[in-house]
DNA sequence: CTAGCTGCAAAGCGTTTGCACGATG
DNA sequence: CATCGTGCAAACGCTTTGCAGCTAG
């Protein structure tokens, strides 16, 4: 109920109408914990709407995000995700070996962000941010299979 | 000079056939300061080679990301874009408004990278990051021009 | 009732891939 | 001379768009 009212009152802000479509599309973004992809709304929302379209979700999503009510992250390699935009400020760490994620504290990125707005008066859009690395575990893991530095010493294929 | 011997030696470490497409895709990503598009490297290229293809472009692109010569950028709505890893850590503030980049220096970084290291085990991939952002002038002029939040400020879960 | 949203289908675009020829080591 | 890289063309997958009918306000 929260979820429904609140979303439908956002829409009605800004003179949008408010259609099932939209509804579910930014219910099932919101309900996600992590990122999801426009593909992995679209499958959501067909369980209870099955004829919706693709474009349907693409235009909730982009009207969406230039409202700020979600983000959108790329990755390289990756299909573009998106994430409600809610009170509770996270920030994710991706693993690029074993694609684990896990949720990072503001705290992290907050004093980043008041410095480059201090010192050069740039205001960062770190609302949500992903960054890619390797996780403790993938971590151990590489060092012990090859000790090699990023850029191989003896043979690659 | 030093850019292509160094680009060939790097090439032979690793077992790979020095061509002359191979030297010009990766000398043109070397000697720009900023990031570039597989369609920028390509203009660039053909003006010596005109008959070199687009998907040589992205097949050299390609190992050399993953050999870690250079490195590859997904910004929303960006196509991606790449840049030469060198001796010299710098990352890019990009403003939204007027598409301005600023050099950013790398100590900013070091200090969040470092916590992550120490505190949550994650090496994060920092060599070279691109901040999306409001720059001091259009954020000056945005202030003017509308003084309302992105999304009104009564509204909001 | 009217404006605007949806579904459908098709286009668009960056990127990747299969293949035969040609260049490299 | 064997292997690997290239150009070409076509395929691919995500995303966007044009359009006619339908829905919300």
């Amino acid at each position: 109920m929260s979820c429904e009212s609140e979303t439908a009152k956002a829409l009605r802000t800004i003179g949008q109408k408010v259609t099932p479509q939209r509804m579910l599309v930014l219910c099932a973004v919101r309900h996600r914990k992590t990122h999801v992809t426009a593909g992995d709304v679209l499958a959501e929302v067909r369980r209870s709407l099955p004829y919706i379209d693709i474009s349907t979700v693409y235009r909730t999503l982009n009207s969406a995000k230039e409202l700020r009510l979600i983000s959108e992250v790329s990755r390289a390699g990756e299909d573009n995700e998106y994430e409600w935009i809610g009170a509770d400020r996270h920030h994710h760490l991706i693993c690029r070996s074993c694609g684990g994620e896990q949720l990072l504290d503001n705290s992290y990125l907050d004093s980043l962000a008041a410095a480059l707005l201090e010192e050069l008066g740039f205001q960062a859009d770190l609302d949500h941010f992903a960054i890619t690395g390797l996780c403790r575990t993938c971590r151990a893991s590489e060092d012990a299979a090859h000790r090699t530095p990023p850029i191989a010493e003896g043979e690659r294929p």
